[in-house]
DNA sequence: TAATATTTTTCACAGAAAATTCACTGGGCT
DNA sequence: AGCCCAGTGAATTTTCTGTGAAAAATATTA
């Protein structure tokens, strides 16, 4: 288990670094921004701490700026009421986060949940799917309904293949846009809605594994 | 299994350690909230019985204090009548009460409900849930009762999902509302009462797991 | 480059589903 | 017995999704 702690505060640092090493984890530390994204080039960790508050470049951005070409599981540390921060953090794609003053052992738990969730989402992924008469090629980006070929674009293609990773999973429009679209897209809740019609349209009669979770999202489901 | 008992009644606190000592446990006793408060920032308890009324600092205050910088199970002894103080307790995250004038084997039945409930919540937080023939998965949004799925409404699924998260913990209506319904909802409390019943005629048999408190609100209990 | 085609997004509206209110009933407790 | 308080059913109000059409953005072609 390697980590990454980026915070500007040495006593920050050394405890969770402390803590790390007592669990048998390795743990490199940051003090800043700038020199967490340099170091993420250079190595894969498989979570970061991450703080919001640091000179030179802040958390929010170094994640943006490490995102743009590496995905690693991020854990945001900020400091108590910063609440838009907090929500902020979570559109930019951090995994989860904790308020200060943290204690180190909830640090911990957030360490290991991430951790068992990267172990649990790296089964196996396939290449074709089959469900019933739908089948989908997700590398060839072909889906095929009874055997004919179906005609989806671009974002259907990217939409259907997020509901397949995700089978069983309920989906809010939020996470959806956020996964589907991207953090930056600001736009109305309702373009999910309009493509998920456009979408079950093409699956023609297998429209019925795409399930309307009212007061939520979707879910795809067979 | 160490226990801080703060009380400025002499005879109040030697009851209670008889008890506890009794049962083989170890226990503290500090006479006011600031004296609890320290002795809290030196040692690890397993529960802490705070009593609301006392001089220098007050019960709540002090486990308000105690929460910035440690996570430790509370159990208020309030006067009976503090109805107010019964909720406000309740808010700032104590997990258990018991009204004065009250039996030593009652106070003690609180401790290992709230031990028990410790040991329990430090495992993960689990996607799936079952309690006899109830199954609740988190993540795809569904609950089986006896393995048929049950039809619930985004409300009944969010209060049933928060009474679980919360498996013994007494729950005012207030409490359900700021939670479930958010802090900026000023309805009726009639309304908590109208979804508890819709929940409870979707669970079937295992609405018993939604206990009725006479005069406070809802539990969740196996 | 301009014109055209395709895709994406916005938006308003209708119908459906759900939430909320509220008066009344009945049970538990003093 | 009387007083609260929770349970309940039904009416009312609110919210949500599906949808179609138009506008905007993007890609393609001449």
């Amino acid at each position: 288990m390697k980590v990454l702690i980026v915070d500007d505060e040495e006593m920050i640092r050394a405890v969770l670094r402390e803590y790390i090493e007592f669990e048998g984890g390795e743990a490199e530390e940051a003090q800043d921004g700038m020199e967490a994204v340099k170091k993420c080039r250079e190595t894969d960790y498989d979570v970061i701490l991450m703080d919001v508050m640091m000179p030179r470049l802040d958390g929010f951005s170094a994640v943006k700026e490490i995102r743009k070409f590496k995905q690693m599981p991020v854990i945001m540390l900020s400091a108590r009421g910063e609440e838009y921060d907090k929500l902020f953090g979570f559109e930019i794609g951090s995994d989860d986060y904790v308020t200060k003053p943290f204690s180190p052992k909830e640090v911990m738990a957030r360490i290991h949940a991430v951790m068992k969730r990267a172990a649990a989402s790296a089964k196996p992924v396939k290449d074709v799917y089959e469900f019933e008469g739908l089948k989908v090629d997700m590398v060839g980006r072909n889906v095929y309904v009874d055997g004919e070929r179906a005609e989806l674009t671009p974002k259907e293609y990217e939409l259907l293949f997020y509901f397949i990773e995700n089978e069983g999973v309920a989906l809010t429009r939020e996470r959806l846009l956020n996964q589907v679209w991207g953090y930056d897209f600001y736009g109305d809740d309702r373009t999910v809605d309009t493509h998920v019609k456009m979408l079950r349209g093409n699956l023609k009669e297998y429209r019925k594994f795409i399930v309307t979770l009212r007061g939520l999202g979707y879910k795809f489901e067979t």
